[in-house]
DNA sequence: CGCCAGTTTGACCAAGATCAACGCAAGTGG
DNA sequence: CCACTTGCGTTGATCTTGGTCAAACTGGCG
């Protein structure tokens, strides 16, 4: 659907012509990366780990915008502060870039603006689709939709180690902690998962869950 | 927030070197720009009127993941083929770019690159509310912020000619009509607004929609 | 061993979906 | 001009999904 080689390219290109302007910074789980409100000077690429991005809202309300995985960058919005916060969900290394930076950069070779283009037009993409799971999904497809997202864009096996905690989860799909341990309950005594340790879920049937976030 | 200066001054350029390439087209109501599936050769910008982009669902239901309204554009995403279509709401103008001869102009003068980009940004913030509005809140308070929303965007006054259907609104707001009718009335029960026919709807009390709809 | 944070399960409740009926204004055809 | 249709919008009655509240369970750690 994408024109997946001359994004991966661009993104080689840029990866490399940004190693000269980053630097790497290493957090421990649950720590914050940047908090709301902080001026915005810079963006990150996530290396290793998950990072959460997110909001708290009136009430004590929680609300995960998204989950960034290795290779995901995250806080390219052009905004003085930052609307949102990023934390670790578990330990996280992370490449830093200053906006000013990374504009000087673009300034000396104009064709990675091209790569940032794509990240940035990615990044959207994947909004659109959460908007359509958060709009139009109930939950028990919400959660195989997690599951799926989560496999095709972390794992390569059917074994998923799934570091987010339950909370996190529900944050995320705009769901409860009960319904989300209800609904993974569920498919364990359909036998569609199975649950060795909350972290752990090893998809026993990926083509049921393919089928239950169909659209 | 947002440095206003720069973009604007960006998308005037913008707009003046596109008028070079684009094609002005008209739509009457409900007809469709593209359809889902067709080829993705070139992306829009509204001159007048309001454009749905939205998607069919399996079982018959519609989600709408955008509304367009003047001066927005839509249709920009890297895709070879559309994954939602796009049709006009009311009676609809808009200008039509074909995506190689943007490309031709962007290498002839690479600066406008620049304000692509940062149309796309707005896009990208415009989703992540979204994502907010219908993973943190309920009925009421997404009724209000799409009034809120539509007055900002849209109008310049508290009368709003809302040119979309019921219908239109539940499946953006991921509710059903029946809800969208219920939050209405009583809105307009409490004082808070006030209906002049179906398309026209009054905000009596514009902060009290505002304090509805804070995060 | 006891504590603690996170997870799971159950009982109950409420927001919103579904189903059904009615209202209302704009065509349409006689 | 008036019956009749048609497409929306509104309202009410009922049902379901998922939220709320409460309690039990688990594994890790001091």
């Amino acid at each position: 659907m994408y024109d997946k080689s001359t994004t991966q390219s661009a993104r080689t290109d840029l990866l490399s012509a940004l190693g000269r302007i980053g630097v790497r910074r290493v957090f421990a789980r649950n720590k914050e990366i940047y908090s709301e409100d902080d001026p915005a000077a810079s963006w990150f690429i996530v290396l290793s780990g998950t990072v959460r991005i997110c909001k708290l809202l009136v009430g004590g309300r929680r609300h995960i915008a998204e989950f960034c995985y290795p290779g995901d960058c995250f806080g390219l919005d052009r905004v003085t502060q930052r609307l949102y916060s990023a934390e670790a969900v578990g330990d996280v290394v992370v490449m830093r870039y200053a906006h000013k930076a990374t504009e000087l950069l673009i300034n000396d070779e104009p064709h990675l603006a091209q790569a940032l283009y794509a990240m940035t037009l990615r990044g959207l993409a994947n909004a659109q689709t959460r908007i359509l799971v958060l709009g139009a999904m109930r939950a028990p497809e919400r959660v195989a939709r997690f599951l799926v997202e989560f496999s095709e864009r972390r794992e390569y096996c059917d074994v998923l180690e799934v570091p987010m905690s339950r909370n996190d989860i529900a944050d995320y799909l705009g769901l409860t902690v009960e319904t989300v341990c209800r609904v993974l309950s569920s498919f364990k005594s359909d036998g569609v998962i199975a649950l060795s340790g909350p972290h752990r879920i090893e998809l026993r049937s990926p083509d049921t869950l393919a089928a239950l976030c169909e659209t």
